[in-house]
DNA sequence: GTAATCAGTTACCTTTTGGTAATCAGTTAC
DNA sequence: GTAACTGATTACCAAAAGGTAACTGATTAC
């Protein structure tokens, strides 16, 4: 693995505050996914997430199209509907939240589920 | 890559939560790998980090602590000192951190860069 | 005209996060 | 005893993120 180096103010984390900017918030992620899975509508996608705002979902939209992560295009009908697609970029986050999932699986492992814990010394 | 699943709240989700709630914020990572450095002392890592104050600093290591990606021992001696060490388990997150600072770079130059740009025109 | 659907926006508020500055407590050097 | 260093804590603020609820506008169905 390459080794991080450290520079005046470890700029190469610069990017690192990118991503996490990105994809960091409580509802990013939740709304990239939906959108993979097939919703495309604001209210189906609203639906598919509960305890999620309009508010909220259409700021985050916003910044999403921003990120070059999805597509908006409104197509002309009867009640408008708007369409919002995933980006082929969008898919390269794929392998990012999965080593956020796992990091996140294995620190709970780590965390809570050792009942062969060694450390006796655990502060409240 | 693994397909990823849609269950009813997408739980496969809380893992990523918990991750980005552990190495998520402003400084957490920049503390992380000042100690990965070396910097071991309180006033060590705060004067390698500028603009870190000692509050902010004082309550990430404890969150650090409790996430058990450091370790603190108080060694008794002239003006006490305090050290902090990065454990095994926070090793693992290197993997997921160049996977961020990876993307990160990558969605940079997919925004701004096309033209063979480097790095030279990075705004702040 | 009334209701309902879609896609949002707006105003207002609360919570969380981060920042500033002063202070505390212990110890050494002068 | 006064300053200076260590490692913090406290009170007070400011900004950002997130939440609630009402409302706009356009169109269709009744």
């Amino acid at each position: 693995m390459k080794k991080m180096e450290h520079n005046e103010c470890m700029s190469a984390l610069l990017p690192v505050r990118d991503t996490l900017d990105i994809i960091g918030g409580k509802w990013k992620i939740l709304i990239l996914i939906s959108i993979w899975e097939g919703n495309k509508h604001f209210r189906e996608i609203e639906r598919s997430i509960p305890k999620l705002s309009t508010k909220v979902l259409s700021k985050e939209l916003k910044d999403m199209e921003e990120n070059q992560l999805i597509t908006r295009s409104v197509l002309n009908g009867f009640p408008v509907r708007t369409e919002y697609t995933p980006t082929e970029h969008s898919k390269t986050l794929e392998k990012v939240i999965l080593e956020l999932q796992n990091w996140g699986t294995n620190h709970r492992k780590k965390i809570f589920g050792d009942k062969s814990v060694t450390n006796n010394s655990v502060h409240v």
